[in-house]
RNA sequence: GUGGAUGUAGCUCAAUGGCAGAGCACCUGAUUGUGGUUCAGGCGGUUGAGGGUUCGAGCCCCUUCAUCCACCCCA
């Protein structure tokens, strides 16, 4: 006698039904489609990892969100669960080097854990899709990543979308101008992150109240706030803060390889208030921000050239981005951007069975619907016609197969397109054939 | 981790401290070979859980759990 237990996830963990997990497939695919096209191949790692290869790896505030695993009351290697696909990607570098040839171009789409307080769009297991290149330190492969982006974007139907992208090494410099001591430099990261929520205003106030010294503030407010087309911005900084600054040239340089890429201005941005959290980029950082509607950003990245040196004597260039795929799936559900063949089943047909006595030839007339690549549900239950057709309806079934004894008799198949209730009555040579028409059909 | 809101049928939600309801969904029939529309009927509840106040609690109080939102942080 079994306890009855009611039924539930954990907190943050989610269960996706067909209807959704046709969906998170279509968005997946379709990304992956784009990542072959630019040569970048998939790899896989553990869910699990030992706790010293994710700790000490994303600071301490980071690293109380880690979800630690044990087996049983085994004390040996203390394991983790990976906490994004970053620093798997730099293990699996270290520890497979020379198996790998060098630029090392992957993705990797998978879940990740973080035991923070869920909301929307915000859970505790969510799956990240990042595709990286290892081994290049000059920015064709940091274009190509951003080239890359717009195309999956565009891939996947976005009508709208800007790619802002920033520097670490400038965003130091213009903070070292301005006078701001380097060990305030998180801080101020922190707080110009929020510059779209709360606005120059906010985090002029942020900052001063983080006891940053108001003159320092205030010129660098008016420096990362620079704001000209295109490119030009990159020589309002080069007036004031100086020609030679690091990460200038770089961002020059991808504004000129983007251009050549003939990416439309309206896509990217040089946007200096854009920070991406994390400590380890080292070079240029991207984010994509979608403002009509505004609902935030769905993806970001970045170059990091110190993390694989974290597994490797000597360090290897890395630059990448990661989509927030979890949030697309979302602004995609609410911008209607799924294709309308993606209906709530992949199903394409139902064959009807009359009898237990007809089965088998409903079965055979389903072989006959899968020989001819037609996903087909023969009827397993033994309920009247009204109600397979209901089961069909309500699924979104395209089409109906029905064959009774006269049809069985007569060497017929009734089909019926319950859209609009087209009916045929096909010989059974046809039936494939005629089948086809019909879905094809609008 | 901090602050706020909400928990009533499978779902969305009603119900002055006084008999727990509606719509949708589901099941049956009208219609024994035809879904969606319609009509008639039916199933469905320890009001999240535990305690307290009261003649009487879904409603008031306390505790707890869950969910959502905002912050922190992030994808």
């Amino acid at each position: 006698m079994s306890k009855f237990v009611a039924p539930r996830t954990p907190k943050g963990f989610r269960d996706f039904l067909p209807e959704t997990m046709l969906r998170r497939s279509y968005v997946l695919d379709s990304i992956k489609e784009v990542f072959h096209l630019y040569g970048f191949e998939p790899i896989d790692t553990p869910i699990l990892e030992l706790h010293e290869t994710l700790f000490g790896k994303y600071g301490e505030d980071a690293e109380q969100l880690i979800f630690t695993a044990q087996h049983g009351r085994s004390r040996r290697d203390p394991l983790a669960m990976r906490y994004d696909l970053t620093v798997p990607l730099a293990r699996v570098v270290g520890q497979y080097e020379s198996q790998l040839n060098l630029p090392f171009k992957r993705y990797h789409i998978a879940p990740v854990f973080r035991g923070e307080r869920p909301q929307r769009g915000r859970y505790r297991e969510f799956w990240q899709c990042d595709a990286d290149t290892v081994g290049v330190a000059s920015m064709s492969a940091d274009a190509e990543i951003v080239i890359m982006m717009v195309q999956i974007l565009r891939r996947l139907g976005f009508p709208q979308f800007v790619i802002k992208i920033n520097h670490r090494q400038l965003l130091v410099a213009i903070g070292e101008f301005s006078g701001v001591p380097n060990e305030q430099l998180p801080d101020l990261y922190r707080s110009v992150d929020k510059f779209d929520k709360i606005g120059a205003d906010g985090v002029k106030r942020e900052l001063i109240e983080r006891g940053i010294d108001s003159d320092a503030v205030s010129r660098m407010m008016d420096l990362i706030q620079s704001k000209e087309p295109g490119s030009n911005s990159l020589e309002l900084i080069a007036k004031t803060v100086g020609d030679d600054v690091k990460g200038l040239d770089d961002l020059r340089q991808l504004a000129q390889l983007l251009a050549e890429a003939s990416i439309p201005p309206e896509n990217f941005d040089f946007d200096f208030t854009m920070v991406r959290g994390l400590g380890y980029y080292t070079g240029p950082i991207f984010e994509t921000v979608i403002s009509e509607p505004n609902l935030g950003s769905i993806s970001g990245g970045g170059r990091y050239d110190n993390l694989i040196g974290m597994f490797r004597r000597q360090s290897l260039p890395t630059t990448g981005t990661s989509f927030g795929i979890e949030r697309i799936i979302d602004l995609m559900n609410e911008l209607a951007l799924y294709p309308p063949h993606l209906g709530g089943t992949l199903v394409q047909a139902l064959v009807t069975v009359f009898s237990d006595e007809t089965r088998r030839e409903s079965t055979r007339i389903a072989h006959q619907l899968r020989q001819a690549g037609i996903n087909t549900e023969v009827y397993l239950g033994r309920r009247k016609l009204g109600r397979q057709l209901a089961h069909a309806d309500k699924k979104g079934i395209p089409i109906v197969a029905i064959a009774g004894p006269d049809e069985i008799e007569a060497g017929v198949v009734k089909l019926r397109r319950l859209r609009d209730g087209e009916e045929k009555m096909v010989d059974l040579k046809k039936l494939a054939q005629s089948a086809g028409e019909l879905l094809a059909d609008r």
